[in-house]
DNA sequence: GAACATCGAGACTACGAGTCTCGCAGAAGA
DNA sequence: TCTTCTGCGAGACTCGTAGTCTCGATGTTC
């Protein structure tokens, strides 16, 4: 048993919470340490004694926010089930995290350390459900065997990561079957 | 004429090289606005005087620096075209220059009026070039009609900005082709 | 040569991330 | 219960950087 008083899990959770809430609703870089501790009801001292930064802490709102938000539907029809997952993922990026996942990004463009956690936390989790699914499909001979995986998932995926950093064009979720239609011709069986 | 004393282009030379090269060498998010004035051997206010913020001369840095860097071949094996633009592409990644660009897409995450120049001045005249080919390729009955060209382009390009930003993956000169190997089956006419 | 705009130099302001200090609140051990 | 230990809220504080202001000097036009 540690000595002295414990952590305050509420207090933790309201943090997150408060993080989450701020940055997803506000404008962008628009949200400072100091409106999280006081939507939180917390003192920044409480903050920086669990948290090493301030993108730290919206980093952990956001893995621990969204953590089943983007499922994957596993059935016999990989297309299906990307076209599926690609929605998901593209209300996400519509939603308030989808803010988020932009306030980390531009963080993880000038700190290494921040990006290597938002890949190892954010990204990869999901990229390895992908992968699978992937991997599935080519089990099940419907998707060809000779192209390199990542790349793939990167042709696939790409177009919703670059319309969200870029914002070149609105992403709505016609977009899934688009990119599906686009792609499937060429990496599935023939 | 104007009356007073005449904007010294040399100096704004002097800054925009300076930018550009502190910018693509030094770790990211380093380059201050105090740096870049000692390295021009400019005032500080020189600087303010005919740029509105810090980020507006790393924009205009990489904008002239990189007027040319990407141009496209252009002949009647489409495909051969845009795999051989995606080298290019990819070389302009690896440089200094992809450096500049990763801290403009930071800045252009939390600041929607760069983001907006950033798009008209460094994305949009690209985009369009390789829309123009995208198009002529369709005129040359070698890519199909039927599909959406933004979604083409973004499955082309997007696994190249993807991995920029988000650095889960090297970017090498090999994925041009493996790039257009897994896209082009799809989008090409048969 | 008068009027005017730019220049370099450097002091100054504004603001936000992160630190430090303090007095109080709970939790464990004697 | 009393001591000790650690977390807590509150708020002052440091520090670094973007952007502003001032000034004396320089060059340009009328």
């Amino acid at each position: 048993m540690p000595r002295g008083r414990s952590r305050d899990k509420d207090a933790e959770r309201r943090v997150l919470d408060a993080a989450f809430e701020l940055v997803g609703s506000r404008p962008p870089g628009d949200v400072g340490i100091n409106d999280i501790a006081a939507a939180a009801n917390v003192a920044k001292q409480t903050i920086y004694r669990w948290w090493p930064s301030r993108t730290a802490v919206i980093l952990d709102a956001l893995v621990v926010g969204t953590m089943k938000a983007t499922p994957f539907r596993e059935s016999d029809d990989i297309r299906g089930d990307f076209e599926a997952h690609l929605r998901t993922v593209i209300r996400l990026f519509n939603s308030p995290t989808g803010q988020i996942v932009r306030e980390m990004l531009a963080e993880a463009q000038t700190d290494p350390t921040i990006a290597e956690e938002f890949r190892q936390r954010f990204w990869q989790p999901r990229r390895d459900l992908s992968q699978a699914r992937l991997q599935r499909g080519i089990e099940l001979g419907q998707i060809r065997d000779d192209l390199d995986n990542e790349i793939v998932l990167d042709a696939i995926y790409g177009p919703l990561w670059t319309r969200l950093t870029i914002g070149h064009l609105p992403l709505t979720s016609a977009h899934a079957s688009k990119i599906t239609a686009a792609i499937w011709p060429g990496i599935a069986t023939t």
